[in-house]
DNA sequence: TCTTGACCTTCCCATAATGGAAAGGTTTAG
DNA sequence: CTAAACCTTTCCATTATGGGAAGGTCAAGA
């Protein structure tokens, strides 16, 4: 079970809508791991911390976490998410600056899509072509060796 | 240019169907540095040196590497390709081993697959989606921030 | 013969994103 | 007061690849 309420400056923090690492896992599915990770990468403006050095986050770091997740789900890399999370948090932008970005990441893809597809025809055609029985002749074996 | 003819007993291993390094890495389109990665890893059985320590490579050491490439090629694993390769030079092997690795594997790669394809799509439909003019409105952000 | 450039050697470091684990401090419930 | 469940930092490992330094070797030309 996590701690509810605590008792000091910790205390106070945590029933002041503010969440410790745990509970700002819980919340977002990030773990507490990779959130102090994100930290380091910058990705977090200056995370506060308690009395006693716990960190403490509040609902809109909860929102640039859930943020970096749907990134990541997107396949996007940590040096895209940073870029996108500029902009995100800038009024100004330009939503073509936006679009290039997520465009070209999904050419990217669909470029690795392709590559892996080739990969994949062409094991499952050696694959249909060996018999897979106890004798050791196999064209996958061959075809490795050519 | 490459050297042709060393002198010493290096000369003498060269001119006896032997390579050095990177004529075995000219020869097979695999790096002198993974070269040595891969004899890190235990995939050539004992490499040969010269008395001045140089590695000296048989045809048939550019056959494995060859082998090797070409399952980094089919997108296999170096895990994968050490297996691979005990059973290719394993005469008494069974070719039903060989197919399960394989099929495995492009179970595996359909998997990703399916995967990035989900990403790409995704993205596509939010670039679509998106004006990408001078206004900073982004539905690409949006979803991200949702 | 000496020099030079193109090789070779080993060793250390870096990458991207994530997790495991150790050693130790803090809080809270019982 | 103690034990459980948190939190902290720091170090190490993963996968496959490459960069670079410091230094030894070899071939060819002056």
């Amino acid at each position: 079970m996590r701690r509810t309420k605590p008792s000091l400056e910790t205390a106070e923090a945590l029933s002041s809508g503010y969440y410790n690492i745990g509970q700002a896992a819980d919340a977002t599915g990030v773990t507490a791991k990779m959130i102090r990770h994100y930290e380091s990468l910058g990705l977090l403006n200056r995370v506060e911390r308690t009395l006693s050095n716990y960190r403490i986050y509040s609902d809109r770091d909860l929102h640039v976490l859930r943020f970096i997740k749907r990134g990541r789900n997107l396949g996007f890399s940590m040096k895209e998410i940073e870029a996108l999370l500029g902009l995100w948090q800038n009024s100004r932008r330009q939503s073509a600056e936006v679009r290039r970005l997520a465009k070209q990441h999904a050419e990217d893809l669909e470029a690795r899509i392709v590559e892996m597809q080739s990969m994949r025809d062409t094991l499952m055609h050696l694959v249909d072509a060996c018999r897979g029985d106890h004798r050791p002749d196999c064209p996958i074996l061959e075809d490795l060796g050519r």
